[in-house]
DNA sequence: CATGAATGAGCATTCATTCAT
DNA sequence: AATGAATGAATGCTCATTCAT
């Protein structure tokens, strides 16, 4: 109608070709960051890897950043999205929180590809502040797990300790299965994964189970 | 590396100008990666904020990429001698470990505008091969607490585990020191610290105490 | 011009569908380059403002230097006419030369989004040839007031100068009248007004009267 | 000492190489602005013309908004400055009019393609608002002219009217004088330079001197 | 009849590096 | 020993235009 601009247009409203370049092009990014890393992929590289010309990214994502920041929201929305459905299965402060990480752990596993393009855009990615996308996160961000968490305390199951620390030091255990998926994206997780949820267990003083 | 770039010439053979000319650079860099930035700290702004020209610090070390790593070395270095000098204190396994996590979050504690320039460096630099300083360590940069962590299984005080796991574990649980830090230099490290320490511990493990 | 758009049909032969479209486009147009000025009125501007598609403009016009030479031409085509049909009410040179610019006053006051448009377009367009419109004129243009000029000195009713000067006296005593609309399209311009017209007729040797 | 950007220098520091370069540019952009117009003068043409790399000019202007400004500035300054040394040698206003008018018109014949250039600018050139230069003088740019003509109306020599419109009118009457130069840089002024000063003293009532 | 999709050429600007002095 | 001068390559982005449908 009135826009050439397809970047504009809302997510609902998208035809199936925009849907299908648009994803075209996150697929190429996420590529591109995995292979050369963030802050060689610029917007040349990326439509040169994704077959589409540069303007044709600019025309579906408005811009550069945009489009990293989308790769960057597609990635830890799902992530989260996965998280959220396996803790909502579990009722206890302990069932939840193997829950959480066990499924963290197994969609870093399943997407890995993603996952590493994501944190190589979340640790480099700086906005107009300077400040990377991993400092910038509000309370929001990990509501869950602080519930979890101050749940678990309150009844008496995890070790008392002030909740900004316990919430560090959990998503620091987690976060430590990526390092070897960016050494080799094909890299054994699962030895690793288990120790993660040992430590996080005997941490928070609940006996192994 | 060239003959014409003092960074060739060894340390020894400097003249004393030379050697304060390297370390004001040196400190240069640091404070501008600190006040604005890895990604935005230019040899231009590194030049300014140091008061000397751009071409002075090519002159002395060879390249941007050279100084940054310069940097990096220099803040590493300085950490591990901290290290390394609190571990040769301690004979068994459990106090090796103790006095290497310790002396490690006070010299972040200690250190914090190193150290926050530091990790910037290691995790936004890359080499030509696109790949970032804390992916590119060798089996020498953990020597150290390979070894405590060997020994410390095979005495039976630490819980046994695959090595690089363990190394992996502890690595990511002392490294959560530092994000508080980026948010805020003047941030209060002692309470994680010290649950930094207890999640150490029980996760090898170890007896409280 | 190519056959395969619009502008190359006669003007006898539009739609009615087409006629609107066409003007619709030419008053978004002319709202445009009044909102934001000549300069920072892209196509894709126009089209948005005026809610159409880029490329209905260029199937339209042909092009967008096409659509703003025909804004240009809208607007002086009726400034023309206006002037014309008021200096034909009239005999006398003099009679003439102030129902001339009377005339040319009053539309400028009468039109001042068209007219202020009109000269951001004549002053910031250029040609292939970077030659702005307002110096790529004819004789043509200004066949009426030379005729009248021509005839008022012959007459001796003006002072006797040389034609291209006085058409260009005249001319730039007028255009006057638009820089305080440019400044602001609700400005007083009668004292102005009255002022180019005593200047003009002191100017020509003309008793005012 | 500590920068490397020559357009951070106070005019009074340069050094004869700086100043020698920036005037070699400053020409460079005044035949550019004059050969192919201001919306075609894009920093890499005026480069090519002038024989240096673009980041030449960034280098020695900051930006290629600033280097004509610096062009606008540099016209301007000197067309002032020979209007008010002339008109200072003059006491009634009579005399100082006519000193301003002449001076301006022959500043114009004897710097034409400066001022051909200066004129596309000031009509062209946008600021951040968009609002050309022409349309952002402040009083302070009219003060002599302003004074000239308030005086000679207390005084009665001049026909008393407005303020504001008297200096429309007298900058409009002696621009008409830079169409001619425009179309033809070699043009004859003489004849209409007499003329315009013949209109711009019967306008205002003086008697022809 | 009208448009959404896609592009290529051009833009101003940044920046690490080179080099004569 | 140190620098000012100068640059070339690369960057993100804008925009008029083309074209299949």
């Amino acid at each position: 109608m009135r826009t050439d601009e397809r970047s504009a247009r809302p997510a609902g409203q998208r035809t199936f070709i925009e849907t299908a370049r648009r994803d075209q092009i996150l697929q190429g990014a996420i590529a591109t960051v995995n292979e050369i890393g963030y802050h060689r992929a610029s917007l040349a590289e990326i439509a040169r890897r994704t077959g589409v010309a540069k303007s044709a990214i600019v025309y579906y994502f408005g811009s550069k950043d945009a489009l990293l920041l989308h790769v960057f929201e597609h990635v830890y929305i799902a992530l989260d999205a996965a998280v959220e459905a396996a803790v909502a299965a579990e009722t206890t402060p302990t069932g939840r929180l193997r829950a959480y990480a066990q499924s963290y752990l197994a969609h870093i596993d399943g997407h890995r590809h993603e996952m590493a393009a994501g944190l190589d855009i979340v640790v480099s990615h700086r906005g107009a502040d300077g400040v990377p996308l991993y400092l910038t996160g509000t309370d929001d961000d990990t509501a869950l797990l602080r519930s979890i968490l101050a749940t678990g305390m309150d009844a008496g199951e995890f070790r008392r300790m002030p909740l900004p620390a316990a919430v560090l030091l959990v998503e620091g255990l987690l976060d430590v299965v990526i390092t070897p998926v960016q050494r080799d994206v094909d890299a054994e997780l699962a030895p690793l994964s288990e120790e993660i949820l040992t430590f996080l267990f005997r941490g928070l003083g609940v006996a192994p189970g």
